[in-house]
DNA sequence: ATAAAAATAGTACAATTGTACTAGAGCCCT
DNA sequence: AGGGCTCTAGTACAATTGTACTATTTTTAT
């Protein structure tokens, strides 16, 4: 019976090592490693690949989607499942065309988990509740034609500044002072995130900065 | 060399079931058991007493801070940790009024989680960086007058309601056809909740959501 | 070197939100 | 029986956000 080697990257601190010990409870578990973002699951996996990566995807310093994208980009057999807090089905979608191999809730039992990681090495990929009720409405919206598509809006820098500023409570002017643009400029940045979003109020864009991880 | 009895209450199995491993590795802990919400925490103390309860801020079948206004009010020996992830300070000094003993971000080191038990239960309180910063700026902030006083908003079940439809991309016009309310009653609940948190605009609003566990 | 993307700035108008009040009906508590 | 809170509904106006465009400059990538 293989024993597989797992690496896991979550922002809070608590609940990664949490997991560490979690996981090396797992009976064909041998190897836990830990991240603290992205960029450092990254330089772990560049000395030495694991079988499977767990992938928070709300995290401040680099995002899940983008970690993922270059896992996946550079090191195409490490397998990797995606645990979220929020079921934004808008990112499961996008992330499962990119090739992500499990998507998991935060409230999913252990046992869940510990299916998910030998699924995905063995079967390459763990189907659940979950992602069944994404493919199941991606099919019924496509066919009656409701929606382009979900894609995980890739923000750019100053957008994401200035979403950080609208999520601080400031208003398009005060923005505009903050970082010495125009009114102008500043309103354009928040139509351009909101199309790419896929919202039309400012509520979506806050849902949308705390789903992703740039606020808190 | 006493050891302790530590119940842990938050809402997503896997980081909870993982606590409850990283708890039981705890020298000094002897026995854990875990809740998945507030309702429950309180109906498992209500049989047996531990020495220290672990609530997490967001939850939301029974809120934290109602859970330990509960806790204190009928088990005063039993003593609280709260566990928050965001480090909103406006909670902090509601709760420490309130009487809890102790408050974590879920990004701190199972160490210092460590410490934080064994402390509330010697020393009756936990003094750390997080309450050490609330405590300064409440006092800076009261000396200056510029705040009336931070308090927990207690939303009646009617403001809830609407908070979760505007969290939901709702507007005015249409939160009061989907509950048959006057758009002007909705206002109305609405301008009396930002009071009530303290807020002046939408995104205030969806962020209290958030923070206090109204959604996702 | 050239095309694409990002950042800047503008105008004009519509829609929604935010502010500041008043006011009656119903309920709970003491 | 009175006080306080909740829920309801209203008016009126100010401020901000949302929509729909055009357009120039700078940066980035192939």
């Amino acid at each position: 019976m293989k024993k597989y080697k797992v690496y896991i990257a979550d922002d809070h601190t608590l609940f990664r090592k949490a997991m560490v010990n979690l996981l090396r409870s797992f009976h064909r578990v041998q190897e836990v490693k830990d991240a603290e973002n992205g960029k450092e699951l990254l330089t772990l996996i560049k000395y030495e690949q694991p079988d499977v990566a767990i992938v928070d995807l709300q995290m401040p310093v680099m995002d899940g989607a983008e970690t993922c994208e270059q896992i996946i980009k550079k090191h195409p057999d490490v397998k990797i499942i995606i645990l979220t807090m929020h079921d934004s089905n808008k990112y499961i979608l996008h992330m499962m065309e990119m090739g992500v191999h499990a998507f998991l809730l935060k409230n999913t039992e252990p046992d869940e988990l510990e299916k998910a990681i030998y699924a995905v090495v063995e079967k390459d990929f763990y189907h659940n509740d979950l992602v069944a009720a994404v493919l199941r409405k991606n099919v019924t919206e496509r066919k009656s034609g409701q929606r382009p598509q979900f894609r995980l809006a890739e923000l750019t820098e100053r957008e994401k500044e200035i979403l950080v500023l609208i999520c601080r409570e400031l208003t398009i002017r005060e923005i505009g002072q903050k970082l010495s643009l125009s009114e102008n400029t500043v309103r354009n940045h928040r139509v351009n995130m909101m199309d790419k979003i896929g919202v039309n109020n400012t509520v979506g864009l806050v849902k949308f900065a705390y789903e992703a991880g740039i606020v808190s």
